[in-house]
DNA sequence: GTTATTTGCGTCTCTTGGACACAATACACA
DNA sequence: TGTGTATTGTGTCCAAGAGACGCAAATAAC
């Protein structure tokens, strides 16, 4: 009856979202936390890249034994989704007035964050219970959209679009060097080889030279926002 | 130095640009082809989702060893490379002659094949080397594109973009059951007893009543291409 | 002090991907 | 026609990784 290739348990939410408060309980006092966990898979993620984040290396770089975890955390895919949440974290109070350069600030805000820890693309990229730092980016955006004369659910979808965007933009920077050479070795010449086939892609290929990340960035952005101004 | 996060292998590129032609060879008649094995994990997928397709159950499909199909594929990153082509397909040759309509006809369509075969959203996800039916879709979307007064590197960045939005809609409308399910249960509750914080939030996702999903779809390619418009 | 809990963790199991060796097969060549 | 050789199918083995289970130590409540 469960997909297994739903994410996140049922649990997740309860993470996320649950009461800190934890009264005095009996037994020997916790040696850990909930946070403290978290930030060391938070590390390691950042260090060595989110395959490196197994229940072993975490609980190692803590000194504890693998299934000592498991206290704290359900299962992995919770982990998941609470390293997901802290990552985002709050978005900056940034409001400039015009419409337009609050979206695009908070579209650039969110890029930024995603580049800090480029693994929280992948994460965002499956399909997950949102917390409420997730939450919290939602609120700025629809924020920014306020004076926007649009149906809340368009606006739902508008901010989705944007940010989808800003982590597919992330990804992309992330691993430039890998990216790099994955279309330069690895595509290039194949797609040179059959230009026959495919004239257009391969001039366009040829054209634009693997060049600015961030011209991506802002070309996207402003055309989305200006597919919103002409709308509204 | 080679970062296992990184997906595929060296050898996908070969798979999917390969030459055909395998002369005579010496030892015996090979029982099965990648063609075979590749739409054998085709089916496991589309019958039971990506989690199910695994080299025993694969090889099981087919009546082989496991072992027997490493003398086709190289491993498991380079079956998904050939999985995630070949459910690509080519593009419908239809060329409204509106670049607009052009367009939004390349965006349906390729949503479209991502609603049949839901787990290309995941495998396109991922960072990997574009094969040939990959390429054929940007060949078609630059052909659309052609009247537009834009650098072909901002035509491909709009390709992206529509297609990453056509393909995360894709991966909603897949699995509605369970979003639906995840939103309700999961974080409906939390975020309404959390209204205070996220006011707007709140009253978006009551207003939106996890509707229309074709909507989201149209609302997402009309604004990108209003963008355009208003760009070229 | 006794008792009910709760923590830390050692051990075991299941699932996957993959390396390796070996026997059977079938063409090349003499 | 026989021999050599490359290629295929596959059995066996191994390493990760997630997680179930149970037990001993710690500690608050009575």
């Amino acid at each position: 009856m469960t997909n297994p290739d739903a994410a996140s348990g049922a649990d997740a939410a309860a993470l996320l979202w649950g009461a800190p408060g934890a009264a005095v309980k009996r037994g020997p006092k916790p040696r850990f936390t909930l946070e403290a966990i978290v930030d060391a898979a938070r590390q390691i993620a950042d260090e060595d890249g989110l395959s490196q984040v197994t229940m072993q290396n975490v609980a190692d770089r803590l000194g504890a034994a693998k299934m000592a975890l498991y206290r704290y955390v359900p299962g992995r895919a919770e982990l998941d989704a609470v390293m997901l949440d802290t990552a985002f974290g709050s978005p900056d109070e940034l409001n400039a007035g015009d419409w337009r350069a609050a979206l695009t600030a908070w579209s650039l805000a969110l890029y930024d964050r995603a580049l800090q820890h480029p693994w929280v693309v992948e994460l965002a990229g499956r399909p997950h219970t949102p917390g409420p730092a997730e939450i919290g980016w939602y609120e700025a955006g629809l924020e920014a959209l306020s004076s926007l004369p649009l149906a809340e659910a368009d606006k739902l979808d508008a901010l989705a679009l944007l940010s989808g965007h800003a982590l597919s933009m992330a990804r992309r920077a992330a691993d430039a060097e890998n990216t790099e050479e994955l279309l330069a070795v690895r595509l290039y010449p194949h797609l040179m080889a059959n230009a026959h086939r495919f004239p257009r892609t391969a001039a366009a290929f040829a054209a634009s030279s693997s060049g600015d990340r961030d011209h991506a960035l802002r070309f996207g952005i402003d055309r989305i926002i200006d597919g919103l101004a002409a709308h509204a």
